[in-house]
DNA sequence: TAATCTATCATTAGCCA
DNA sequence: CTGGCTAATGATAGATT
């Protein structure tokens, strides 16, 4: 029924077993840099060939844009900026943002296109939620733009440890 | 003690948090990506930026060449755009998962909370869509759950959008 | 700050529908 | 091939040092 030692770490022989760890496994891998990304704020990009020559990819944000920002660095020596562009939000449950997450976690955990009714409810909720939420502060959004147009003075990134690797 | 609960799908608030979460994902998501690579005979290549700015990499044969040849293959069938990670690659504009990544997409690269109306209206439209498949596949997955009530087509473990290739 | 420890949760190997 | 299932390994959040 289950697997009956540690897994070895030599390449699969059988072209079947290989090919049926590869999609799982695969899976399993985009979910986490999915989840590295939503949760600890960090640009991932990651590109996967399979042994068939099919590609697979997930970025946080851009492919190419990631891969510029990769050449910069690799070319260069250190960004003594370290740019964060986000930090600290409140965590306000009416928030925008984090109905968006929800709807996020929620396609995380559920394929839309293959759920029952009782799922696309709970998805419509998170949909009607997100959409009230914008709609308010659009309103908001033209209310202050007529009264005025200022805005940011986000200080958010402090001194941080170094000593980086990578593998 | 251990974990309290199942791990919240949210950004960590918490600094200190965030940045030891970051550390132990990243070396999940490096040993990960390894062994893909190794058991499935994948060419793997992985770009992570901490929110601090630094870089971390992995590549089963070279970031440069597997870049390139995914330039060959995304390039092929597509012109580059403003960039979201999941934007094009043949897909049904009338599918959920497609709707939700744009919306993934649009919340990775607008602070919804701090967007001017334009944004607010581009979100709002993206939502109104969501909401609209989500509505109309609900009904349908009424309809079959009445016409058939046999196999437990129910899923609650699906993938979370991931670029598709192309076979 | 980083390295350990441990209770829990998460992933998945092997089978099968 | 996509998914479900189950036991057993694997990953890790939080506390501790």
């Amino acid at each position: 029924m289950a697997r009956r030692g540690r897994v070895e770490l030599r390449r699969i022989e059988d072209r079947t077993s290989r090919q049926v760890r590869f999609s799982k496994r695969r899976s399993g891998l985009f979910k986490k840099a999915f989840e590295l990304s939503l949760l600890c704020d960090a640009e991932v990009a990651l590109l996967v060939f399979s042994p068939a020559g099919k590609l697979y990819e997930y970025s946080s944000s851009c492919i190419e844009g990631t891969y510029d920002r990769y050449q910069q660095f690799a070319g260069a020596g250190r960004n003594l900026n370290g740019g964060d562009a986000s930090s600290n939000h409140d965590e306000d449950p009416s928030n925008i943002q984090s109905r968006l997450r929800d709807i996020a976690s929620w396609s995380l955990q559920n394929n839309a296109d293959d759920s029952d009714a009782n799922k696309l409810e709970r998805l419509e909720k998170l949909l009607t939620d997100a959409l009230r939420n914008t709609k308010s502060k659009k309103m908001l959004a033209k209310q202050n733009s007529s009264a005025r147009a200022t805005a940011s003075g986000e200080n958010s990134n402090g001194p941080m440890g170094q000593g980086g690797g990578s593998s």
